[in-house]
RNA sequence: GGCCCGUUCGUCUAGGGGUUAGGACGCUGCCCUUUCACGGCGGAAACACGGGUUCAAUUCCCGUACGGGCUACCA
């Protein structure tokens, strides 16, 4: 079902690697489109050429593909109402703002940006620690108000830089509903006159925003909290402009919180908490600058979704696991919760591990092949099948299958000698070797049938089997914590069991 | 400082004028088990505070406190 006057935007500006507050803001837009029959757009907001990060936008695109929610048009996409990078609608901007300042909504100002900051300084000095260059001090500063006409002709012919501000009208309530706040209002005299077209030509944010929001028929604005603010003046240019009949709704979704201490999740986070913040890894120049991303650390993209989904919306019921088709069926705006949210590393974690448990082993085996690979061991595809679908259960991470079961690739490199040297002993040792016989000997060497002969060699020989499988299980791993034992001797091979089992006793021996 | 937004277990949250205030993560006890894990069954743990309104307020209103955001020719 396809609704085509539902279309949203994710807008991000490639400043660097996307964060994953961003992730979570395209991923409300995506719910949202899917949801509804819309359509879900990129938009690259590169507007300040001081911030631009060359290799961002394509990051950006790279995450989103990570997590199977691209957009439909975009960059490099297609869609008939690009282009969508903002620098290349540069001269589209400038006209609606000389638009806006023949209509009398708008004015040029001269004022450089170092007359900006004197003027600051000395309402400071005086005692004004809030100046804004609003509806009253407008008539102070330079610009088109305060300037004759002759002048401002003259200033604008000579090249002189400018900026086009937005006459913020006086002594007006603006309102709005939020689709999660609510209504919220804003008096005009508190609101500054914003620069809509900076001096390099280029128009900021809330001019771009408005005037492609339009150009391109956005519905519905789904963004950070951090606009809500701004949103304000986004109504006065939307009315300036006459759009304000398919002015879009808007929605103002709660920020993501440092998992302690006060403040929003910020890049530094990662390092300080050890856990990743970006969807992918990053490569900056300066090291403190390079982050991993929650791929690399070992997270399924399905478990980041439905974490992120759920740091700041719940579908009201009891369900937490939801397949991102359950969550396009479920997602509404109107469960978006208000308060911001901490962001839960351990709860991230505990959703990787249910997808894990879940997930084919087939698949788990191939992305775990790349890991394998880079630490150099060498092994069959089966044996990783067998391997993956021995170890699922105990992994949260991806990164975990080489780590926590490291024995099975490289042999035994450290032996719990505490638990063995409890239970070794010249008697043990004697029906130990027995065993390696047994094992030696089998002739169905699966681990059903080598269960059967343990057991019962343990039966016939009176002992017990809290001697023997301990020592079996760390002649084999080297530790108390592992799979079944009988699974792993079948995994590893008779040669492999066998020698392990030899080198162990030699080691017990010598403890 | 000013403006705007928010506040239910440690965390993510459900709920909503009368509830034993529900779930999940984490913590913890027991069971399962050759170990670890998985799984199952339990436990501790919350309505920020003060005033109203009301027969009744955690829920509605107002304040206060606390938290968050914005306050650039950044987005």
């Amino acid at each position: 079902m396809s609704n085509p006057n539902i279309r949203v935007r994710f807008a991000p500006s490639p400043t660097g690697p996307l964060h994953i507050g961003g992730v979570r803001t395209a991923l409300y837009n995506y719910l949202f489109a899917k949801k509804m029959g819309g359509t879900f757009l990129l938009r690259i907001e590169d507007t300040d050429q001081a911030r631009y990060v060359p290799r961002a936008e394509e990051y950006i695109i790279d995450s989103l593909k990570w997590f199977g929610f691209l957009p439909t048009e975009g960059p490099g996409m297609g869609g008939e109402y690009g282009p969508y990078r903002q620098s290349e609608r540069k001269a589209m901007y400038g006209q609606y703002a000389t638009q806006l300042v023949e209509n009398g909504k708008a004015y040029y100002a001269f004022d450089t940006p170092e007359e900006l900051d004197a003027k600051r300084d000395a309402e400071k000095a005086k005692g004004n620690h809030n100046f804004r260059y609003d509806n009253v001090t407008r008539n102070e500063m330079k610009n088109s108000l305060t300037l004759s006409a002759e002048e401002t002709q003259k200033r604008l012919a000579s090249g002189e830089d400018y900026t086009i501000r937005l006459k913020v009208p006086v002594g007006e309530t603006v309102t709005f509903t939020d689709l999660v706040r609510g209504e919220v209002s804003f008096e005009t005299n508190e609101l500054d006159d914003k620069v809509l077209l900076k001096g390099d030509g280029m128009p900021t944010y809330h001019l771009a925003n408005i005037v492609d929001d339009h150009l391109m028929k956005i519905s519905h604005v789904i963004r950070g909290e951090e606009w809500l603010p701004s949103t304000a003046h986004h109504i006065l240019l939307y009315r300036a402009f006459e759009w304000e009949a398919t002015m879009p709704q808007f929605a103002h979704l709660p920020l993501i919180l440092k998992p302690v201490g006060n403040g929003k999740l910020s890049k530094r986070d990662g390092a300080k908490f050890n856990m990743p913040v970006f969807p992918l890894a990053w490569e900056a120049e300066q090291a403190e600058d390079s982050f991993l991303g929650f791929k690399e650390f070992g997270f399924l993209p399905e478990a980041v979704i439905n974490f992120l989904a759920f740091l700041g919306w719940n579908p009201g019921t009891e369900q937490e696991i939801f397949s991102v088709s359950e969550l396009c069926e479920a997602f509404s705006i109107d469960k978006i919760g208000k308060a911001g949210a901490r962001f839960d590393y351990d709860k991230a974690k505990w959703f990787n591990q249910q997808y894990i448990h879940a997930a084919e082993t087939q698949r788990l085996a191939e992305l775990v092949r790349p890991l394998v690979a880079a630490k150099g061991y060498e092994v069959s595809d089966e044996f990783l099948v067998s391997y993956c679908e021995l170890m699922k259960d105990r992994v949260v991470l991806l990164t975990d299958f080489i780590e926590t079961g490291n024995y099975f690739f490289e042999g035994v490199t450290t032996y719990d000698d505490q638990n063995i040297s409890k239970r070794w002993n010249a008697e043990v040792k004697t029906s130990f070797e027995s065993l390696i016989g047994i094992i030696e000997n089998a002739t169905d060497f699966n681990a059903e049938s080598l269960e059967t002969a343990v057991k019962n060699f343990i039966q016939e020989n009176g002992l017990k089997m809290g001697t023997l499988f301990p020592l079996l299980r760390i002649a084999l791993a080297g530790t108390m914590k592992g799979p079944d034992v009988f699974k792993m001797i079948e995994l590893l091979g008779k040669d492999d069991t066998v020698g392990r089992l030899q080198k162990a006793v030699e080691y017990f021996d010598n403890l």
